[in-house]
DNA sequence: GGTAGACCTGGACGC
DNA sequence: GCGTCCAGGTCTACC
C-alpha cells in the first residue's frame, strides 16, 4: 500500500494549467497524462526512487500517490519536492503583484512556471536545451533517465541525481546519452552539486540577481542564455533568456526588424518596463503563441511535440 | 570587448 | 539509402 499526501496549495493554484505552463512538464521524467489531466514521475527520495503520481481532485489540495509507502523524512523530503516543481511556495500576492506589473495575464491567471524537483535536475536540463533543438532535448532527457536512472517498484526510471552522474563515464553519457560535447560539462556541473561546491541557500534566496548571475555564467556548460533560464527556474524573474526563439518571437509576433543584435537590443527595451517580471511577460507571450499554434499545452504529448517544436513547424 | 570557428546531434532535403 | 547542409548556445583563440 502505497503513501498518498495532501499538500496545501494557494487559493489561485490550477494544476493542469500551473504544471503546463513550461517546456520542462514534457521531458523525462515528467509524463503529463493528458486524457487524466494529472502528473506521474519518479521523485528520488532518502530509501530509494518512487512513482508518483499527482493531482488536484476537488481543485483544493495537491493529492501526490506514492507507489511505495514512505516514512516521514521522505514524505518531508517528498513534499518538498513537489511544491518545488509546483511553485506551491509562490503566494497569490506575489502573482498579483505581477498581474498588477502585466494586466495581460491577470485573466487566466497564469505566473507560476513548472520546474524540476530539484535545481541541479533544471540545471542539467537547461544544458540539454542549449544548442540544439527541442526533438533533441527530448531525447538526451529520455535516455538520461533510461541510461542513469534508478527504477522506481513500479520499473519507471527516475532523473539520474547528481552522485550518479558524477560516477558516469563520458563515454556512456555521450555514445548512449547522445548528449554530445555536453558530456564532459554534464560530469564536471554533477561533481559540483554532489560535492556541496553549490550553496543552494545562497543561490536561490541570498545572493542578488547580478551576484548569481555572474557566478551561474561561470559554471561549465552555462552561458548567458542558460544562466537567465536556471535564474527564472529559481524564481528569479529579473532576466531574460534570449536566444534564437527571442528573436523569431521577435519578428513574428512583436514586429520587429533589424540585424539579430539590434534585435536583442529591441527585446530587451521591449520588456524593461515589466521590471523584476519581465521574464514571465516575456514567456507567457511565446507560450500564447505557441499554443495558438498547437492548442492548450494541456493536450500537449511529448512526442507530438518533438516534432511539432521545430523552428520550421514554428516559422509556418 | 568583439568576432570567428569548433563542438555534436538529428532533421530536412536532394540525389 | 546515402550524403550534405543547417540549426542551436557555449567556449576558446585571436585580433
Amino acid at each position: 500500500m502505497g503513501t498518498t499526501l495532501q499538500i496545501q496549495a494557494p487559493a489561485d493554484f490550477d494544476l493542469p494549467r500551473d504544471v503546463c505552463s513550461y517546456g520542462y512538464f514534457l521531458l523525462a521524467p515528467n509524463h503529463w497524462d493528458v486524457d487524466k489531466q494529472h502528473m506521474l514521475r519518479v521523485l528520488e527520495l532518502e530509501a530509494g526512487p518512487s512513482l508518483c503520481t499527482i493531482d488536484q481532485p476537488s481543485g483544493g489540495k495537491v493529492r501526490a500517490r506514492f507507489d511505495r509507502a514512505l516514512d516521514r523524512a521522505e514524505q518531508t523530503q517528498a513534499r518538498s519536492q513537489i511544491t518545488r516543481m509546483l511553485c506551491l511556495d509562490t503566494t497569490h500576492a506575489e502573482i498579483k503583484s505581477f498581474h498588477k506589473a502585466d494586466p495581460r495575464w491577470k485573466k487566466s491567471g497564469v505566473g507560476r512556471l513548472f520546474r524540476s524537483p530539484t535545481l541541479f535536475e533544471d540545471v542539467i536540463k537547461t544544458v540539454t536545451s542549449c544548442n540544439v533543438t527541442w526533438p533533441s532535448t527530448v531525447n538526451m532527457n529520455r535516455r538520461l533517465c533510461e541510461v542513469c536512472g534508478r527504477k522506481s517498484p513500479s520499473g519507471v526510471p527516475s532523473f539520474p541525481t547528481a552522485n550518479k552522474l558524477a560516477r558516469t563515464r563520458v563515454g556512456t553519457l555521450r555514445g548512449r546519452c547522445r548528449v554530445g560535447y555536453r558530456d564532459q560539462r554534464i560530469i564536471d556541473l554533477a561533481k559540483l552539486f554532489h560535492k556541496g561546491h553549490i550553496d543552494h541557500d545562497w543561490i536561490e534566496n541570498i545572493g542578488t540577481d547580478d551576484e548569481v548571475f555572474k557566478f551561474l555564467i561561470s559554471l561549465p556548460g552555462i552561458g548567458p542564455y542558460a544562466a537567465g533560464n536556471i535564474m527564472q527556474l529559481m524564481g528569479r524573474y529579473s532576466r531574460l533568456a534570449l536566444d534564437t526563439e527571442s528573436i523569431r518571437h521577435g519578428k513574428a509576433v512583436l514586429n520587429m526588424t533589424g540585424t539579430d543584435n539590434q534585435m536583442m537590443k529591441a527585446l530587451k527595451a521591449h520588456y524593461e518596463p515589466f521590471g523584476d517580471h519581465k521574464f514571465r511577460s516575456y514567456w507567457f507571450e511565446i507560450w500564447r503563441f505557441y499554443e495558438s499554434k498547437a492548442g492548450p499545452a494541456t493536450t500537449w504529448r511529448r512526442q507530438a511535440t518533438a516534432t511539432m517544436f521545430t523552428a520550421a513547424n514554428l516559422s509556418k
